[in-house]
DNA sequence: TACACCTCTGAATCTTCCA
DNA sequence: CTGGAAGATTCAGAGGTGT
């Protein structure tokens, strides 16, 4: 390869896990597998310094590199990084934090994967990107032009009417080096059954990130082929080596039909998924419970059930009665094996606690302060 | 100090912002040894090696050590972390994420903090936190138990009626090692005006995460005294060192009227309350009543009082009892011609509705919600 | 002692099904 | 066609056991 080929590399190397990693594609007709067993950490230092100096060699002027990693061994990629592109292209370090399940062990959930971003010279493509403000930013504030008073201090600045002037366009705010990207989910079509496949969207900021139509991306370690179909969808060059040659025709193969899972979670936001409302559920305050969002029946379950039964808890609505709450909750947590469930009465009429024949079996309605003040306050306002 | 005096160390060296960066000699021999390769990080790596070499010998067996770095020198702590606890005894790369503004710049927008984590052994303390799930989760799902098929391929179990089985308590998710906690507010009233102040929620979560109340925390550069605040908050003894009088001075005055910031942002998401007392009051749901500010007794009066006297309420904090509640109350409303108070208990050991003579006089005592609701389990679980 | 292999687990997604 | 509920699937996992 000329140099200057690329303008980006992307490299997803073995990541000094030290365990052999084997998956089964979903028709159980293919296996790939990969080791990533190392003597030493000289070793890996070793192998990963070879390749990025080939690598380093093929990498225009205008070109950046980033380089995929996870917290087994992430000071000694960014050493040979600065060793080979010189630590004063280090650009970012950028973390890729994702929700993961695993069994529980005594420690904190590893939920995020480093990835190092250096540039070749100081003069490298970069687009920019804009997020949203957060909910909590001022954006009428922000809008505002500034100047600077007497003393040298900033303040809004406002024209001899009072009024405040306007500045120009807010784009949002930069993209920082915390990415919040859905780890690629067991159902996607996207997945190939290749160990260690990563997300398309983390492909595609990257590449969009760092480099122009028309470019060439390389990817050294190219395993399923995501760079290239990323590359593909953007309408740039791509050039992916693996010395497995199960995973180049894997490769092939997804270039002539690439797929790509919108990921509605993330285009949407997590919020949206949110049904359980949070104001709703405030009534609770000092209760272990864990919220419920899919369920329209079921707003809370209490942390710790009843003889290993789960225990449902249903706050009533406005617009609904006890009974009709009741029943809402009932039908949700039947054949979930529930034998205690709650409805918080947050109408006044009703008397409770209250374990009525007319009620589905289980449930238990008990009253809101509410309820217990306006019923204690009627009792007074008759009594005299 | 004896070996051996402390559980848990907390560090926030002096950042390594060293702007000049010498170029690497092109026949070095290939070792990677930071040492050997970054003449310009040497000093900072001795300095640092010095140190953690003297924590190293007070921390005991059980002890844990977390280590705060920025983006310039991750690399250079860890490797000396690894050499002075070992590799095997790293136990998590925390990324400490905050959204923060910028001048926008060519790149993307450091907001993120590295905490590195060791344990003294592997026998270390370690106190489990859980969160929320995510919104998207199946919980009706994960409530039920699974078993392996003919193929070997788990499934969800379903007896014969159709009825799935439960499977134990859901506490939540396992704490991830990405922690989203707000910068500190310019504003906060937390703020001593010490640069690198650090929140004091990030320091009270690793504190309860790894010591046990009466341990003793062990902040060798203290600076203004967070991690000393924060353990005396949690109930564990402190030792703060320093070598600049001022941080001293400034520490020791601070423990004497340590304030903290509660942060909303951090406590219910991005958008929910404006204070925490319209979060304390959102458990009075569906009642008409005016919330009081800037008064130590009152939480808010009903809209309708009784025979033109008020109806102030009050809500039972953590750290009082009911009676101390009623007290207060009773205090405050004494000179409002108030013939009736309202105590929402949100402790689980009264008996409610009560209005017994040892109360003040008019004061009405309700339960919460969660004081019903754990009422009903107890007496459920002693009758079975 | 090292490694292969089996078993169990847990939460987070999208897909599919159904009204 | 749309929206909500139910289902399927996963393992840069975790840990134990046997060769």
């Amino acid at each position: 390869m000329a140099p200057g080929t690329a303008q980006l590399a992307y490299l997803d190397p073995p990541f000094f896990t030290q365990k052999a990693h084997r998956l089964v594609t979903k028709d159980r007709k293919r296996t790939f597998e990969f080791r990533d067993l190392w003597p030493s950490y000289e070793a890996y230092a070793e192998f990963l310094y070879d390749r990025l100096i080939a690598v380093y060699r093929v990498i225009s002027q205008q070109g950046s590199i980033f380089v995929h990693c996870d917290r087994n061994a992430t000071h000694v990629v960014r050493a040979v990084l600065d060793e080979v592109f010189g630590p004063q292209f280090f650009r970012s370090e950028i973390i890729w934090h994702y929700r993961r399940w695993s069994n529980s062990r005594r420690g904190l959930l590893p939920s995020h994967q480093t990835i190092y971003y250096y540039s070749r010279s100081e003069e490298y493509t970069f687009n920019y990107e804009w997020q949203d403000y957060s909910p909590s930013t001022n954006v009428d504030q922000i809008l505002q032009q500034r100047s600077r008073d007497a003393f040298g201090k900033t303040a809004y600045k406002r024209d001899s009417s009072g009024r405040v002037a306007p500045s120009g366009d807010k784009k949002g705010v930069p993209l920082g080096d915390v990415w919040d990207i859905p780890y690629l989910n067991p159902k996607a079509k996207e997945r190939t059954g290749y160990p260690t496949q990563k997300p398309l969207l983390l492909l595609e900021r990257i590449i969009s990130l760092a480099s122009n139509p028309g470019d060439t991306v390389l990817d050294p370690f190219c395993g399923s082929g995501t760079t290239l179909v990323a590359a593909m969808f953007l309408g740039r060059n791509a050039i992916g080596i693996d010395n497995s040659s199960d995973a180049v025709s894997l490769t092939r193969q997804r270039l002539k039909s690439p797929t790509k899972t919108e990921s509605q979670l993330h285009r949407k936001g997590r919020d949206t998924y949110r049904s359980a409302d949070e104001s709703l559920l405030a009534i609770l305050r000092g209760l272990e419970y864990v919220p419920v969002h899919r369920n329209s029946g079921i707003d809370a379950l209490m942390k710790i059930g009843v003889d290993g039964t789960p225990v449902p808890i249903r706050i009533q609505r406005e617009n609904e009665s006890v009974f009709e709450s009741a029943c809402k909750l009932f039908g949700a947590a039947r054949d979930k094996g529930a034998k205690v469930m709650f409805v918080i009465a947050t109408s006044v009429e009703v008397q409770a606690p209250l374990i009525s024949n007319d009620l589905p079996k289980g449930v238990i309605v008990v009253d809101s302060p509410r309820t217990l003040i306006e019923k204690s306050l009627q009792e007074l306002r008759v009594g005299v």
